[in-house]
Parts: C-alpha cells; structure tokens; sequence
DNA sequence: TCATCATAACTTGTTGCCAAGCTAGTGAAT
DNA sequence: ATTCACTAGCTTGGCAACAAGTTATGATGA
C-alpha cells in the first residue's frame, strides 16, 4: 500500500474546512510552513493546495497566502417533475434569473436524432439558457429541437426564455416524458467559462425529453448542467 | 482571462480518449514529446497525465510510459424504489456480490439521531456492506440502526446481508420511506481505500430512510456512496 | 514630524535538473 | 550460435533552486 502525502494532507484540510476551522478569507498556514510541520517536500504541500482551490475550497494571491473562499449557497432541488426549473426555483424563493445564451445548428449527432425520431437530414438546433442564482451562473440548460417541428425554430430560438410557452405557442398543450437519465462529469474548458467554476468542480449532468402527450411526438431532447458544488438534490420516493 | 495550458492539454486528452484515439493499453505520446509539440514546459503536460491518472483514465510505469486503462463497466441504475440493491443488481444480469464489512457503535451524531428519531443516550450501530461486481467494489452501502429498536443489532450486524430480511425477522413487514437526498462528493482516504478507486472518482451519495408504514416507525437511516464511473444513473419520470 | 525610498523577509509561482526504472542493442565470453 | 553483462537512450518520478509578488520595517531627508 503506497500512502500518498498529497492526498493525506489534502484530506486533513479538506476535514478541517469542513468543521469550519477557518473563517471566510481567513489566511491558510502557508506552504513551508506545512512542509515542516509534515515533513515533507514543499511542493507536496502545494500540490495539495492547488486541488484544494480546483474544488474550489480556496483562492490564493502571489505574495500573500491562501486564503478560505465563500461557500456556494446550496440550493434545493427537486430532480424530475414535469414542472418548469424556473417555476421550481422562484417557488423556493430564490432570486433566480435566467439568460437565453443562443440558438445553433448542431452537426449531425446520431442519440440526439435518434432520441429526437428524425432523419440525419433534418436540421437540429441547440437553445441554451444559463440559469443564475445572484448572478453567479448554476446550470446550463440545452434544449434539442428539430425545425421540421418547429420550422421557425432558426429566428425564434435565440428569445425564447420558456420553451413550454413556445410549445403552446405552437399548438402543443399536454407533455410528459421519459425517465430521466443521470451522469456525472467535469467542466470542458468551455464548460467552465460558462458555469465560471473551477476545473474539479463535477456537473451532475440530466438529460431528459419532452414529449407531447396528445401525439406522442417527440419535441425535445434536453441536457442540463448542473454545477454539483451549488445544488443538494431530491428525489421523490415515488 | 488567463488560459491554463495545463487544463488545455488535459482537455484535448480527455477528448481524443472519449473518441477513441487509443486503445486499451495503448501508450500515450511521452511527456517530452507533447511538451514539444504543445512548446510547454514538460512539467505542464506531466501535471495533465497525473490529472487523467486520478480521474481513472490511464495507468503509468516509471521507465515505459502511460498507457490507457480498460473503462469501467457502467451500470444501469435505477435510483429510488423500495426494490433493495441486490434485487436490482441480480435481475438486470450483473454478476453481483455483497459482502458485510463490518458493524460499529457509532459516536453522536446530531443529524442521524434526529433522523432516527433516537435520544442523544441511545446507540446507534453503522453496518456496513460492499457492494462488487466481478469482484470490483463499486458502492458502499451504511445502514443506521438504534439499538433501541433492535437490541440484538451489536452481535446480529456483522452476519446480516440483507437488512430487508432482518427487519421481518423481527416482525416488521411493510415498509416505506421519504425523499431521497443527493450529493456528490469526492472520495476520502478510507473510501478510496475501501473502493479501490483514484481520488479523482466523484463518488454520489444517496441518503435516505427506511420507515415501518404500519407504526411510522424510522426503522433505519441508509447512506449509499456510489462510485460515479462506475454506474449511469435513472430517474422514474413520475 | 512626516513622507519617501530601499530592503529584508515572507508569500506563491515556475522550471530545470537529476534520479530511478525499463528496454533494446552491442559486443565479449562461452 | 548462444548467452550474458554492459550501456545508451528512452521513459516517468522527485525536488531544489530560482523568480515574482507583497508587506512590514527602518533609515533617510525635507
């Protein structure tokens, strides 16, 4: 059994944030003086550091120190349900806000179409909306939709802030869907930027669909992002 | 915005593994060769292999190179449901095994007692179970009980493989329970050891109860710590 | 007394160098 | 021809030395 250092040193100050030894903004034992009080290499301690601020647990300044960032507010959210995410979150009482961040046409993506019932030759556009909390972004979340449904999708995509309204709009009243599918992932590049969060953040990662009830037509596939450092989740117990 | 060339190559590499540039134990281009290609300090590309090792995505060997490891085998779960963890597992086909690794008094612990509904002076009891498949841990699965409820829990727990089973022994019957929570975190030194996974494995946490519906009675408090490369998770649409 | 500057002593950030391990090739000894 | 030991050249592993940024302190001079 190798015992590794690093992550022996990351888990004591991860277990010491935890029980809250330190104050927001309060300055962290700096790295010699953790390399002493361990006995081991500076750039073990540091390396602990360094992952401890990609989780962001901490921030550091060159010349200062490292010092204990803000913890992200946990929200509460109920995983499936029909209804809508912003309904769910100005119901619980957030200042919730929510930017439609573009429309694209997507290149060919076999599960997407498949999901969608179209042929590869149909055209399918991405509309994605950022989900904010305080104005610091929490999800990203992807609509999938095919134009030979909504042939307009191409110029109205880019406003649309609810995609049910727009289902209405078009003549759709009654949805359900399929269950829901779970995974978990980390932030692409462009995904951090985005979510603006740091690289060991995981993204808990729903992906779902939207069907019309009446005609058991496919209308959307969709794929939410969620940054799993800002979210507790429930699930009903059926 | 500062670019990090670090992040940048473990991104690429990330991609071309999911697309299937390489084989299973397949080499990687060396450190010395990317650092090349990439114009960075070869100390940029080695801390992107060391990443992709603790995500579980490649193996190394000092003197012969980095190569990539066989992927786990993803599971389909079903999350929620009173249907227990091995029923699941043995009727969608999986060579699955159980095995109990221990039952421990547990020291206070506010949250768990509440939602036991114990006093601070009872005794709780952790049993806990690995779960494996093809002899692979995969979950670990903590079940709290109170000695209240079951007086002979301190010598019974260390045998019990089916907590199911022990509650109708003991002439409970009908059982129900309340929403599930959901959380993901990453492994501590104990889980990676008990999981046999890198520390770079998000681990999901599912936390619920266990209620006799005859008495409403909290019969036990479940902590399940899933393994997140190893499972692709459902959710019952309603 | 007060403002200014140089400096020393800390902090975090960067990277080059050497060690350790593996392998294939070389050539001497059998 | 076969075996063995050595070596050169690759690989990853480890870390010390240096760079850069910040701050407090104290000497200097108006």
């Amino acid at each position: 059994m190798k015992l590794d250092v690093e992550l022996m040193i990351l888990d004591e100050l991860i277990q010491e944030i935890v029980q809250g030894k330190y104050q927001v903004n309060e300055q962290f034992p700096s790295e010699n003086e953790l390399s002493q009080k361990y006995n081991v290499p500076r750039i073990k301690v540091r390396n602990a550091f360094l992952k401890l601020e990609e989780m962001g647990y901490i921030y550091s300044q060159q010349g200062k120190g490292r010092y204990l960032k803000d913890k992200q507010l946990k929200i509460k959210l109920h995983l499936t349900g029909a209804q809508s995410f912003t309904e769910k979150m100005t119901e619980a009482g957030y200042a919730f806000e929510s930017k439609n961040i573009g429309c694209e046409k997507i290149t060919y993506h076999p599960r997407i179409y498949s999901i969608l019932q179209v042929s590869p030759e149909d055209e399918v556009f991405k509309i994605s909306r950022l989900r904010m909390i305080d104005g610091k972004p929490i999800a990203l979340h992807s609509s999938f939709v095919a134009k030979s449904i909504f042939p307009n999708i191409e110029q109205d995509g880019s406003r649309l802030s609810s995609m049910f309204a727009y289902y209405r709009e078009n003549g759709w009243t009654e949805f359900t869907s399929s269950d829901s599918h779970l995974s978990i992932s980390f932030p692409t590049s462009e995904e951090r930027s985005i979510l603006q969060c740091p690289s060991l953040i995981p993204l808990l990662i729903v992906e779902s669909d939207c069907i019309a009830a009446s005609q058991h037509k496919v209308l959307e596939y969709t794929k939410i992002i969620y940054r799993s450092d800002s979210f507790t989740y429930k699930i009903p117990s059926e």
